[in-house]
DNA sequence: GCCGTTTTCGGCCCGACTGTTTTCAGTCG
């Protein structure tokens, strides 16, 4: 069983029995156990083979209990006895922003809806106003959320939310009474995918920077509007919340609200083991109330005897206890990146002439550029035949004549036949710079399959990269069913590099993967995939993704100097 | 349900806002 379908189906207990009523921290725990089994690094069969799942923090004897039975029959009695006593539709009523699980146990016990499409039905009747605790506000909320949860369906992605939030961030600017300014949320830590966008600000004068706020052009509707908080919804449907706070309090409210929620928890066990008290006001003395720091966030996590840790590795995926040790890497930074492996130009499916992708790649002051173009057998995206890389190979050649300061290399992103071979012949792949390789078709193979298609393909010698390597598309499409650990002993085995995908809607690897990666002292390339000028800017968001997964410059090829690269070449 | 060299019982992060109330419960982050 999947490490995902354990965390999955701890997740959904948790669910039911928050609308069950049970204590908030009986449902908390199952939801740690979940978060801790989904990031984990191991396979959970092995623990439970070992017996060791009591050795991951968070994990007891009754979870344990539940997680072997669950693994080794592929069922869990507790679990399928509570599915029966909640109605699947009633689960998926927790989704309605508004709506939390005592709400929806009234509407289940006392009016017995069952689903969303019910629910929807009494609020347009009038139903729920007679309900203790219930009103016709509450009716007219409920639907408005049903309503946004059928458009949206939740979260944003990346870049669309990083370009609300920079364009946000240049309005809010202008306002004179705001002394400092920051992001926050999920956006400051670059998760893939951003549910809403946080905004922090601190001034004198709070009332003045929220009317400021939602003055904003592009505001559809104000949700909320208070003092110190203020929550609108953008023409695109994104929510931005903006919270204002003194700027003494700055640093913890920018520690508070950028999250993860998991982190923080630690962060005020850990000030409370320390006789302090964490909020997003300050780190106060317990006992007294005495605020001790909070102008700034650093001095926060000093003060609690840690080094600090940057947005992006705040998950409580170990983060912390590195910081106590002092051990965090030094994150690779954006300016660290010296050229693009994986553009694509006119000869294949991408839209721009080399020449201009050269032009733009100088700009950007890289030293190098990578064309690497489709192959032959992909058709649909104009792969290149061997006369037309020859061509191409030419042209190449001319161009880095003719533009001095950034050196092209020609490339391919070669495609792995469903039997694991490569689309070129030896002949054809001797004469690239370097070779991605990448799967393009039939993603639908067994675990085993897909697998040993991608390690066939990395043990080609000529193969550099590994591009995309789970082929998931966020939102559309699955990824491809992979013993993601094989794949990295091998790649460690026979020096292939992992390639993170810049493209905001692939982000592949993962964060949790290029951790794994980096473990197994396996190297990474970030790469855009670009098809347009424009994209070539995504490397941030790939940047972003190696910053999650604890990369430091050393770990990534395409930090490296042209000389060094054309070395690892063999140029 | 988890955890523990101050605890094997009694804690567990906590404040803001809304909508329902007439002092507070539910939701959210």
């Amino acid at each position: 069983m999947k490490n995902k379908d354990v965390a999955e189906i701890l997740y959904e207990i948790a669910n039911i029995l928050d609308i069950k009523g049970e204590i908030f921290f009986k449902t908390r725990a199952y939801r740690m156990a979940a978060q801790k089994i989904e990031v984990l690094d191991e396979k959970i069969d092995d623990l439970v083979d070992q017996k060791r799942l009591t050795d991951i923090e968070g994990i007891g004897q009754a979870i344990s209990k539940k997680i072997t039975e669950l693994v080794e029959t592929g069922k869990l009695k507790y679990y399928e006895d509570l599915k029966k006593e909640i109605p699947q539709g009633v689960l998926d009523m927790l989704k309605i922003s508004g709506l939390g699980p005592r709400k929806i146990s009234a509407l289940y016990k006392k009016l017995e809806i069952r689903n969303i499409e019910q629910l929807k039905s009494a609020c347009k009747k009038g139903k729920l106003r007679n309900l203790d605790g219930f009103g016709e506000i509450t009716e007219k909320n409920i639907l408005r959320g049903i309503k946004m949860l059928e458009k949206t369906s939740g979260r944003a992605l990346l870049n669309v939310a990083y370009e609300d939030g920079r364009k946000y961030i240049e309005f809010l600017e202008g306002c004179k009474e705001i002394k400092r300014l920051s992001l926050a949320g999920s956006l400051r830590r670059r998760k893939e995918t951003i549910g809403d966008l946080d905004i922090l600000a601190s001034s004198e004068k709070p009332k003045i920077v929220m009317d400021y706020f939602v003055d904003y052009e592009n505001v559809k509707r104000v949700l909320l509007k208070g003092s110190t908080k203020t929550s609108v919804i953008l023409n695109d449907d994104l929510q931005v919340d903006l919270r204002v706070v003194s700027d003494e309090s700055f640093g913890a409210a920018l520690q508070y609200f950028t999250g993860s929620k998991e982190h923080n928890v630690k962060m005020r066990s850990i000030a409370i083991k320390n006789g302090y008290k964490l909020n997003e006001y300050g780190l106060f003395e317990k006992d007294t109330e005495k605020y001790i720091v909070g102008k700034d966030e650093e001095e926060i996590y000093k003060k609690l005897g840690l080094s600090f840790i940057p947005p992006e590795l705040r998950e409580n995926r170990g983060e912390i206890e590195t910081a106590l040790e002092k051990k965090l890497p030094k994150l690779v930074d954006y300016k660290d990146i010296k050229g693009d492996l994986h553009v694509h130009s006119n000869y294949s499916d991408g839209v721009e002439k080399i020449e201009d992708i050269a032009k733009k790649a100088k700009k950007m002051g890289y030293e190098y550029v990578g064309i690497a173009d489709h192959s032959q057998s992909l058709r649909i995206a104009r792969g290149l035949s061997e006369n037309r890389v020859k061509k191409k190979i030419e042209e190449i050649k001319k161009l880095n004549k003719k533009i001095p300061g950034i050196h092209i290399f020609c490339g391919t992103e070669c495609d792995i036949k469903t039997d694991g071979a490569l689309d070129y012949s030896k002949k054809t792949l001797e004469m690239f710079d370097f070779v991605g390789i990448g799967i393009h078709t039939k993603f639908k193979m067994d675990k085993k399959e897909a697998t040993n298609r991608i390690i066939k393909g990395m043990e080609n010698n000529y193969s550099t990269f590994l591009a995309h390597p789970t082929c998931r598309i966020i939102s559309h499409r699955e990824p491809l069913d992979l013993d993601i650990e094989k794949i990295l002993d091998k790649a460690e085995e026979t020096n292939t590099y992992m390639e993170i995908n810049s493209f905001p809607d692939r982000l592949d690897l993962n964060d949790i993967h290029t951790k794994m990666a980096k473990d197994r002292n396996v190297k990474i390339v970030i790469n855009t995939d670009a098809h347009n000028l424009d994209q070539l800017d995504f490397i941030r968001y790939g940047v972003a993704t190696a910053r999650r997964g604890w990369l430091a410059k050393k770990d990534i090829l395409n930090t490296k100097k042209l000389n060094e690269i054309k070395k690892i070449f063999g140029m």
